[in-house]
DNA sequence: ACCGGTTTTATTTTT
DNA sequence: TAAAACCGGT
């Protein structure tokens, strides 16, 4: 029953060890650092640390997921380690808004806005600023934002961008309180402001969680170590783990000098490196050293490994993005089918989501099960975030974002100018948008009945989705609506209109499950204080702060996602694709249809471009395939292309290369991958799907 | 206010 | 290329 630490290297040991006091954990990729967490977890539980005493953070939803689920498994399900508190920065945060909400002066049932309703009150706010809308890019004016208010690395000020940053920055902030609604950033800010305030308060959650671990701590902003800082307080039960070299996030805000930080603010913490890589085999270890070697001030790390050098790296150059993903296919086909490779241990990582198109394309012709990750989700289709809307502006019509982006849709004579002229009064009177509708419609001149009947709608509809039957509540909302037939229209090709008639009711469904999930555990007592609310309002945030589909990862499938994405995971085999300039380093508008050159200018974070590649090669654990066209589509346009520059610091030795613009490959290799072919598709028939 | 057709314009990464 | 923004007729 005890626990096991003979498995680990004596680094590990220490890190697992050292229960009190600020510890400083620099883990190299693949050095086992998941491991020494949950190991750290239950050691703390055997020394008669309550469960409820550990605090665990890590960066994504999926990361928190596993690490619990390890972590139970470690402790032998015995105990009652399920109690443990594994999550995400935000959702953590999210908890105290909800405990607290009434000291913030937020409605108990209040929405968390996404990039996109961000985007839209930003966009409010320049017309109400009589500022032209088109002169400024409003998700770059959303970063600054982010930046001025979680204390980021500090921008270029003086530029135009930055003071209609600093104009909007206290308009941005009413026009959240006033409808009664948190951004991602509120998450964390706001229990930040709180435990400033409040002493007892902090006290209370210093008490609460005594023991402190973070993940994926080179990803973190200001804000999140100051929370951190808040609630170690005197104790400094602080253990953080991290890797410079894999630090992906500085666009939203993170910084690589946060591991430095962390000695400044915790002088004499412990400090403990892991090198010793148990994942990759010695030449993608050796190849991936090679890349990030050439990044200057990093903290010097010799990550090596007692594992056998296995096969060479595989560098591919396909004529087009078709003949690369061509390739891929292939190639998943011969893995799996020669090498016994099963699908879940391969996986397709590129830069950008939109490079996923061409993979999903040839691996459907080619029979290959695949699951893209990210990208273009669920909830970012018009349709269904048109329903989403529908359901936050039910559930708190102060949620302007949400009101006036159903108002009239579909068209029901509510239009631009009655709602121009319902903002001006809500202006002029300190109110809402909504108060001004109910209140008054005839104000409103000839809408007033439209307007009226909208008001009842929401009212009726407020009411049904509060309780219990909320899912159904919703489906009868589509109904009455007819968001069916708004989702219909717009989409000229009939298969567009079924792909989005089916979102919709997808959304629905998981509404539906949704709800008896929750019933079910209501009836299992679970007195855990959840992040998330019951019932609509506790979903709706939920699905913002995680977005990621429920389906889980149990079917037998390639994985197709970006590097970011792919952080914490790996594979036995990888594919990383687009080893391209302009992509790998990518460029952001430095590059355009005439040429293949990267601009010159310093939009290009070569470090942190560096580290992605760095990140995307170490998640290989046997084989690692680069692949680049030399050619590619780009906005309809055939555009040359040049290989990465990170090809280059790799030693030749390590690489076998493969030019597909060669001789046509030999047969019998033709006649195996027909035989694969057919192999996958009798399987897939046996599965019976398609 | 609404609709349909035309033109423009965007293209990183995600909690 | 595709989706959003725009425009002008009804």
């Amino acid at each position: 029953m005890a626990l096991d630490l003979s498995l680990l290297n004596p680094q590990q040991r220490k890190a697992v060890v050292q229960s009190e006091g600020p510890v400083l954990v620099l883990a190299g990729a693949g050095s086992g650092k998941t491991r020494v967490i949950a190991h750290r977890v239950v050691h703390l539980l055997e020394q008669g640390v309550a469960a409820g005493a550990v605090l665990a953070v890590t960066f994504t939803n999926k990361a928190a997921a596993e690490m619990k689920e390890r972590i139970v498994r470690l402790a032998g399900g015995a105990s009652d380690a399920r109690r443990v508190t594994v999550s995400t920065f935000h959702a953590f945060g999210m908890r105290i808004v909800r405990e607290q909400h009434q000291a913030l002066g937020l409605p108990a049932k209040f929405a968390v806005l996404d990039a996109g309703d961000q985007a839209a009150l930003v966009k409010r706010l320049l017309r109400d600023l009589k500022v032209d809308d088109k002169r400024f890019d409003v998700n770059r004016l959303l970063g600054i934002l982010s930046r001025l208010r979680t204390g980021g690395a500090p921008g270029h000020s003086g530029d135009e961008y930055e003071l209609c940053a600093a104009e909007l920055l206290p308009k941005y902030q009413l026009g959240l309180r006033a409808m009664g609604a948190v951004d991602f950033d509120d998450l964390l800010l706001l229990p930040l402001a709180l435990f400033g305030k409040d002493t007892a308060l902090l006290q209370k959650y210093q008490g609460r969680y005594r023991y402190l671990l973070v993940d994926e701590y080179q990803d973190t902003n200001d804000a999140q170590l100051a929370l951190l800082t808040q609630l170690a307080g005197l104790r400094r039960n602080l253990c953080v783990v991290g890797d410079d070299d894999q630090s992906i996030y500085g666009w939203r805000g993170a910084q690589v000098r946060q591991i430095l930080k962390f000695e400044g603010k915790f002088p004499g913490c412990a400090q403990i490196f892991l090198e010793q890589n148990y994942r990759s085999s010695g030449n993608i270890l050796a190849a991936a050293n090679a890349v990030i070697a050439r990044n200057p001030g990093r903290k010097p790390k010799s990550l090596w490994t007692d594992r056998g050098r296995g096969p060479r790296l595989r560098l591919v150059a396909a004529p087009s993005d078709e003949a690369e993903a061509r390739y891929v296919m292939d190639e998943i086909i011969r893995v799996s089918y020669e090498e016994k490779i099963s699908l879940r241990e391969i996986a397709v990582l590129y830069r950008t989501n939109a490079q996923a198109r061409p993979f999903e394309e040839a691996l459907r012709l080619g029979g290959v099960r695949y699951r893209v990750v990210g990208g273009t989700s669920l909830f970012d289709r018009k349709e269904v975030r048109d329903l989403v809307a529908y359901l936050r502006a039910a559930l708190n019509p102060r949620d302007e974002v949400a009101l006036l982006r159903i108002v009239n849709v579909p068209a029901r004579g509510i239009g631009d100018q009655t709602v121009a002229r319902a903002q001006e009064l809500a202006r002029a009177r300190k109110s809402t948008v909504w108060d001004v509708f109910a209140a008054a419609p005839a104000e409103l001149s000839q809408a007033a009945e439209r307007i009226a009947d909208f008001v009842a709608l929401m009212r009726k509809y407020g009411a049904r989705l509060v309780g219990k039957g909320f899912s159904e509540a919703a489906r009868d909302l589509v109904e009455e609506v007819g968001l069916f037939d708004e989702a219909r229209r717009g989409a000229q090709s009939l298969a567009a209109q079924a792909r989005k008639v089916e979102a919709v009711q997808s959304l629905l469904r998981q509404l539906i499950e949704y709800e008896q999930r929750e019933e079910q555990r209501a009836a299992e007592d679970t007195e855990d204080s959840e992040p998330f609310a019951a019932g609509l309002s506790g979903y709706l945030a939920r699905i913002t702060l995680d977005s990621r589909e429920a389906d889980g990862d149990s079917w037998d499938a390639v994985t197709l996602m970006t590097l970011h994405g792919a952080k914490g995971l790996e594979w036995r085999c990888v594919f990383l694709c687009g080893m391209e300039e302009g992509l790998l380093p990518h460029s952001g508008r430095g590059f355009d249809d005439s040429g293949s050159e990267p601009r010159a200018d310093g939009a290009l974070d070569l470090e942190e471009e560096r580290r992605l590649c760095y990140v995307g090669m170490t998640r290989a654990r046997e084989r690692l395939i680069l692949t680049r066209a030399v050619e590619r589509t780009k906005r309809g346009k055939r555009v040359p292309r040049t290989p990465s520059r990170f090809l280059e610091d790799i030693p030749a030795e390590l690489l076998e290369t493969i030019d597909l613009r060669g001789p046509l490959p030999a047969a019998p290799k033709e006649v195996q991958q027909a035989k694969a072919r057919s192999f996958f598709a009798s399987m897939n028939e046996l599965l019976g799907e398609e």
